[in-house]
DNA sequence: GAATATACTGTGTATATCGACACTATTCAA
DNA sequence: TTGAATAGTGTCGATATACACAGTATATTC
């Protein structure tokens, strides 16, 4: 990232990010040059204005309104590279289809949690032990779906039919069995509906 | 969020979230007087006292340095809620673990990249065709890991064995075989390990 | 060899910005 | 009904801040 930058420039931007990305608003002058030694708060503008020309930052005549513009800074994801042509570069930016974030993934993330998988009740779907799912709050999902249900105080995740006599918790592994719950059942209730997995692979 | 403010408040911090959001730096005293139409500039200080008070923000006396301390502004991701105890209101704020975010989950996101996944080859270890891979580019893993193996320009989701003869493409699917692939084809090469997988499931 | 970009020091200035002080009005709980 | 919190208007001062101007020195490019 950050090309065309001499590597004082690229110090200064890297702090400035830091910075912002630390509190949310960015350094005086003052304070860039107190960072680098400068005697001369002056000596940060020559560097802001090369970092402006070169189109990382837009400066304001105002008090820290400093904006950093390098879309790099704020995209927080990871680029989703999708088909790979043969001889192409793959590692080539040009490639990207986009980024990957999970508030991207899930669509608006207010009030989604996250649980933890334990049990091997789902390895069918693809959602493993260590596993974590992605829940959006919900009293009940639609028959069929991968929901979070809550059965005598305690959470699993399991595919959710609704039958005639109540509710069938469905798990997808071969040796396991299904939980019929009652209708009139009070300590099953359902947290949500399961809208994403995410694991992370061990190095 | 935010419990324990006023409406006004509550969208003057709203206001003060976006703004940081949007531009890096928060709003002086005399944009949010513009922005809710008040005369004076002053009028804002009472309600960014009260934030303060209230624990949401922290002010400075210097030019627009005012920081969003509430954490359920900094914190971009998503809640992992743990082992559930009976009784406890899961959804409670207070049983949060962390936060969920690719970035926490793979580490320094630096260099990292997502590949959708096609084939069938890996479901055996929870990868489902739709899913997204993250991987981390290298130019080999270790025997026995996850990665990217790239075969004539087409690119596939292995375990990659180091054999005596080369290298064995193995999925984790009882109806694939294995890969051989020979020391000297130079049209294999090894995108990086699979670092994690990221799946949406639809709605 | 001249022009240009980089990398500073040092001084001064216009203004952006926060904060204090003085006042008014409303709402809500003790 | 008395006090406290909320929700403002209006004025003024102290200072934080960016920026212009005047220099110096070095490296790179043409």
């Amino acid at each position: 990232m950050s090309a065309g930058l001499t590597p004082k420039q690229q110090e200064i931007f890297k702090f400035l990010c830091n910075h912002v990305r630390e509190h949310g608003f960015p350094p005086s002058y003052e304070e860039i040059a107190e960072q680098f030694g400068f005697a001369s708060p002056n000596a940060v503008t020559g560097h802001l204005k090369a970092l402006e020309r070169k189109g990382h930052i837009r400066r304001s005549e105002k008090s820290r309104a400093l904006e950093i513009t390098d879309p790099s800074f704020r995209q927080s994801g990871i680029p989703i590279i999708g088909t790979v042509a043969a001889g192409t570069p793959i590692l080539a930016i040009e490639n990207r289809e986009g980024m990957l974030s999970i508030e991207d993934l899930v669509g608006n993330s207010e009030g989604l949690f996250a649980l933890r998988v334990r049990g091997e009740s789902m390895v069918g779907a693809g959602i493993n032990p260590g596993d974590y799912v992605i829940v959006r709050p919900a009293p009940m999902v639609e028959s069929g779906q991968i929901g979070v249900a809550f059965l005598d105080g305690e959470a699993t995740i399991k595919r959710i039919y609704k039958e005639s006599t109540g509710w069938r918790l469905q798990p997808e592994n071969s040796g396991m069995q299904p939980i019929w719950v009652s209708k009139d059942d009070a300590t099953f209730w359902v947290g949500g509906k399961v809208v994403g997995v995410v694991r992370k692979i061990q190095v």
